[in-house]
DNA sequence: GAGCTGGAATGAAACCTTTCATGTGACGCA
DNA sequence: TGCGTCACATGAAAGGTTTCATTCCAGCTC
């Protein structure tokens, strides 16, 4: 026996046709008690495993469906995904995750396999709003639902409302006393930390600033590490042109920021407020616990995979939703001006 | 036109032969460049994308292999899985992150779907020592590497050396003068969590303690929910009989704990030194920074990886082998005992 | 002009499972 | 005895790709 043992194998052994192997797996009861029993211990025998590959090709789409995320280091895309792998398994279906690592090329690598694998749908919190790519794969059929991004209403989407966020921590900001406020994040180019920032001007303007003076320090990435670059960047600046606060894309940048303000010696919040996004739980057990804008990661990543769900299996009567979650801030001891020390101080 | 358009719907629009598209898309330069052309163009206008599951039908094995880890929520695996992910990509294979959740029916949930997928072989962190589920799929002929687990000799595996770990965080603890010392971790049975208690045993013994003192909080998992929990107890112990150290089985629990001391008014290290484990980003970035195990994650993923490819493409001459790490202490402001409080002032 | 060469294209077979229309035989009932 | 029914079991077909032994043909040599 050269490869492993098919239907085929079984049949022979057990004695019986190949429907009736095949009928044993998908429907025992339409076979007879005595002739199920041969056929088990035959499969049992020879270790036959069903070949899913060819199932697949006669079924014509898998029972899987791909989630493409931004950053698996990232705890808030895992809790999203936790949010989809318990809808989906409640749904039979498995789930496939994918790493597109902010870059469109993994992107559309990723979307390649997924719609060569005949995925059922696709999850994905995409690079860049438009992707051509993207359409075009819709455009075959295939089901998608955006996650962490607002859609168009020809499609479905899953949000949490990032300008609201964006406001919600700038008003925090400003109703502590801070004055000069920086940004943190980046690439701009990513739909979520664009958002943000217009939310943060919007709040700005609205409080009689010219929302042009938040000082916007780009970062290449969304991670701790590109948060301790901009740490050091921040803490060489010259005391009277650094920030008072600055307000930071997402929680990862955040705490980069925190870690090397302390190592440098720098006070948060005292010479420096910061202000994180997302809210993952290392948030709360940072050095200075952070001051967040919390997003329902969970309930994110479930309503997603029941709008997908949704879209596959009522295919014409499915109409495209966009849901929109409203974000939450939560105060904590990073942004406490009480804690701020005398201006002379420093 | 019903379905996806097939490699015969090609064939027939550009005028050639199945066998000739197929050559177009495997071995183009066999193909007369006009010839080529116009089965390229005829792809392209109808949209054709290949179906992996019939390639993979014929081939009779997929260029995907398994990686199963405990936690995707901990970043020591999703940094484990970079790497992973890293060699891969550069080996031309993709990979499929599973998560077991410390669950051992899931696990062979995984490992099953990995198996029927023809899957190039796994990658796992597994749940418990002998799996004979495990087992069985390698009896079939299906490569594995234990990651994060030593193996025996008749199969391969990468881990760093949880003993040796332990003893490092016990040692250090001792070093510094702490004597009544706990340690938090569980469920007992997992691998990892016994070897570094293990070794904190060993090393209480070097140092003429009754390693029995050592008192084990057994834990229900290794999650920063669970370590809040325990922190709780600990707050809640009469002072006289609280430890004065403990030794997290990582940090995720490590991080639990110490956010519950602060929200309890405890002083960390003062009142309660804590140790953790792995040495995620994280752990240098918590309210006190962690003093942590340190353990070379990425270089795991790789090395794993490796491994695992060897064994498959050199199937006769493969020689299992064990790689054994050596993970390192990284001290931090969580075990100063110099910050330690006078005993009076308690 | 016959025979050969090599590049290019062909088409059938194989991979494994599932489905469905068909076949078989036993049994009960008129 | 003959017919209909029922429960099981059968076998061929289909699904899309790749491979490989053939076939085809243009161009070349002798």
């Amino acid at each position: 026996m050269a490869g492993p043992a098919s239907v085929k194998d079984v049949a022979r052994r057990a004695g019986v046709s190949l429907g009736t192997v095949s009928n044993v797996l998908n429907r025992p009861e339409r076979v007879g008690p005595e002739t199920r029993e041969r056929v088990l211990r035959a499969i049992e025998e020879l270790g036959f495993v069903r070949n899913e590959a060819a199932r697949q090709l006669r079924a014509g789409r898998s029972r899987t469906i791909g989630l493409v995320v931004l950053d698996v280091g990232n705890p808030f895309f895992t809790d999203i995904a936790a949010g989809v792998e318990e809808m989906a398994a409640s749904a039979g279906l498995s789930v496939l995750l994918c790493n597109s690592a902010d870059n469109q090329d993994r992107e559309n690598h990723y979307l390649s396999v997924l719609e060569e694998q005949r995925t059922l749908g696709i999850l994905i919190s995409p690079v860049t709003g438009e992707n051509p790519h993207l359409n075009e794969i819709r455009t075959r059929g295939m089901s998608a639902v955006l996650v962490d991004h607002r859609s168009s209403r020809r499609q479905c989407s899953v949000s949490v409302d990032d300008v609201v966020g964006g406001e919600l921590a700038a008003d925090h900001l400003i109703a502590q006393g801070y004055d000069r406020l920086a940004f943190v994040g980046g690439p701009i180019g990513l739909n979520q930390v664009a958002n943000r920032l217009a939310g943060a001007r919007n709040a700005w303007r609205a409080a009689g600033q010219d929302p042009d003076r938040i000082t916007v320090l780009e970062t290449t990435a969304l991670t701790v590490a590109s948060g301790r670059l901009m740490g050091e960047r921040i803490a060489a600046m010259p005391a009277r042109r650094r920030p008072r606060a600055v307000f930071c894309a997402n929680d990862l940048l955040a705490l980069g920021v925190l870690q090397e303000m302390t190592r440098q010696g720098l006070d948060v919040p005292g010479q420096l407020a910061i202000v994180g996004y997302d809210d993952i739980d290392f948030a709360a057990a940072a050095a200075v616990p952070l001051t967040s804008v919390r997003q329902p990661r969970a309930q994110l990543g479930r309503a997603a995979t029941e709008l997908l769900i949704d879209e596959i299996s009522s295919a014409g009567t499915h109409q495209h939703r966009q849901v929109v979650f409203e974000p939450e801030l939560v105060v904590r001891a990073s942004t406490d001006n009480a804690r701020r020390p005398r201006a002379s101080a420093g």
